[in-house]
DNA sequence: TTCCACAGCGACATAATCTGTCGCTTCTTG
DNA sequence: CAAGAAGCGACAGATTATGTCGCTGTGGAA
């Protein structure tokens, strides 16, 4: 078919959004890859009059000239999202708003603001009455987030994604001053309010570490490639080191008693499938699952204070009353 | 502007997503409005042609004819999605994936496939080594979700949007049957894997309840407006209903000694901006701050079990004690 | 400087297309 | 069965789209 209007499309959807731009030749190459073969005269008339009704820039300051979307312009968007995925979007905002970093969360604002703007065009009292009417609500304390430098977390990103290598100034922990390390990333982890980025220092050539993001000062990309330990996995290495938990392997059969107000919910929402749970007669919740051992797990028995009574495993059980002694040793 | 590029784009971005669909008069009005004046028989050709190369579908079994993008077609996007805004988009994939609403999270699939696409054509070895190479790990502990019925969780949403009066099948905690209730949705709140439908039921006409989402057997969208308790807040609701715990207004200092290793997150993470930290000659941290008074911070707090020392306020320490106590009486 | 390559642009002629109109057909509905 | 609604094929004239060519200005190399 030799509609000029798929053409023109694919042409839109070719040029990139400012400050990165394209040329001429360039769009003559990718059109012609996707089976459109036109002369590149066509493709600067086609550019010209699509300038005029759609927020495309031209910058005509050097020769190749250099054609993008213009910065915040709304660009296209085929099928046109209806209401209630515009709502639904507006809904993963709010629940990525608190928690992801903030750089990255603004790269994406304008697909939020597209979504708004499909809500106030339906209509602005409904778009309103959600606004008002619809919360995400943290589960836990937030704590304030570190301050890091931008430019090093997008260099850092960067670095990660493309495996290359990179010299940073980095501050350990206690130190008032950074210094320049040369370092090898191997991934990303991020957990809660803070992210580390894995990685192979100088200093140990066998073990890679695991270094917040927010002590970077700054980040230089080398043009090397990474040198990686043969058989890294991301997910043993953040069990072995204790950010993540989930994966666990260590299981053991945990049994305890819950005042019965204070862990109704976990009638509804179970720790994990193997959960049995009976009310006993001084009513009182009497609690099993097959659990991994954890610290967050512990930790979360802890904030139920005087509200839980462990009862097996003896060795948490033991920790239990450990805590209880020190607790008195503390206080008395 | 007689082009047909310009008039075929918007008439693309106003045909909607199967299973929705619209009519060529409908899209003849919709595009006068926005300028292009054209007979019927050209919109009619046009999405003929247009059908032979994009994903639309045309249903003819009925005699306006609906046309609509198919479900799961890429549709169009322009400006395309840059590497860097899709890595940014799989990643906030990878933050909501947990969190979300399953159908909700669902529903918006096709953009995350979309970012998944732009990296695929980038570079299928990069978006690997991206995929095996960041993590987004929980938090803290992770309950299992509630079962709940989709299709009543989608009345719920779009009566709560509409603000239309439901009839619903609900199930009171520990009942085992549901009965039919006459509902006036106000809200919704989202807290971890728990949603609340805040509301008015006919048994109290003056104080709005929450009910857990997944309580709802089915759900019946009435064709009558709710009726709303005048200078309805919900943040006020889920404040003084111990829903968030984020703006209570209670206000104490709050002065305690952590043991260095447990509480060194602090340093750089701080509770917020008021708090203060001082470093005493037996190695503890001396932390102080204010601090709204909430059970999540107390809980928090006895997750720290014996490796904190609550100074202030008295009130609090006194808790801390009657915990010491209150857990010696149980393990001893 | 001069020369050359490059990119953009105007002009032009022709082929290709776009579009309104009209009339026929099919289907539904009362 | 009549009327109306929607789709579709055909047609013709107007409009547009496109390749080609040659001119111009710019910038770098000789």
């Amino acid at each position: 078919m030799s509609n000029p209007t798929l053409r023109q499309i694919s042409m839109l959807e070719l040029i990139p959004r400012a400050p990165r731009k394209t040329y001429t030749k360039k769009l003559k190459e990718q059109l012609s890859d996707r089976g459109y073969d036109v002369d590149e005269r066509t493709i600067q008339r086609d550019l010209v009059s699509l300038e005029r009704v759609l927020p495309l820039i031209c910058d005509d300051r050097d020769k190749p000239y250099g054609w993008s979307w213009t910065e915040e312009g709304l660009g296209i968007q085929a099928p046109a999202m209806d209401p209630i995925e515009a709502l639904t979007i507006s809904l993963a905002e709010q629940y990525l708003e608190p928690i992801m970093p903030k750089a990255s969360f603004k790269r994406i604002g304008y697909f939020f603001k597209r979504a708004n703007n499909v809500l106030k065009d339906t209509s602005p009292r409904l778009i309103n009455r959600w606004r008002n009417r619809v919360r995400v609500l943290p589960e836990m304390l937030r704590f304030k987030n570190p301050i890091l430098n931008k430019s090093a977390e997008q260099a850092l990103y960067k670095a990660t994604f493309e495996g290359q290598q990179i010299r940073a100034l980095y501050r350990k922990r206690g130190d008032t001053k950074s210094s320049l390390r040369h370092i090898h990333p191997l991934g990303l982890v991020m957990k809660g309010s803070i992210n580390y980025l894995i990685c192979m220092m100088d200093e140990d050539k066998e073990n890679p570490r695991y270094l917040p993001l927010h002590r970077f000062e700054s980040v230089e990309i080398l043009d090397e490639k990474i040198r990686e330990p043969k058989d890294f996995d991301l997910d043993e290495f953040t069990h072995t080191n204790n950010l993540s938990f989930e994966y666990s392997k260590k299981l053991y059969t945990f049994k305890a008693l819950f005042d019965f107000t204070a862990a109704a919910h976990l009638m509804e929402t179970p720790l994990n499938g193997t959960q049995k749970i009976e009310k006993k007669i001084d009513g009182r919740l009497l609690v099993s699952a097959r659990m991994t051992d954890t610290l967050q797990f512990e930790q979360w028995l802890k904030s139920f204070g005087a509200d839980v009574e462990i009862l097996e495993p003896k060795k948490l059980r033991d920790k239990f009353k450990k805590l209880a002694s020190d607790l008195t040793e503390k206080y008395f």
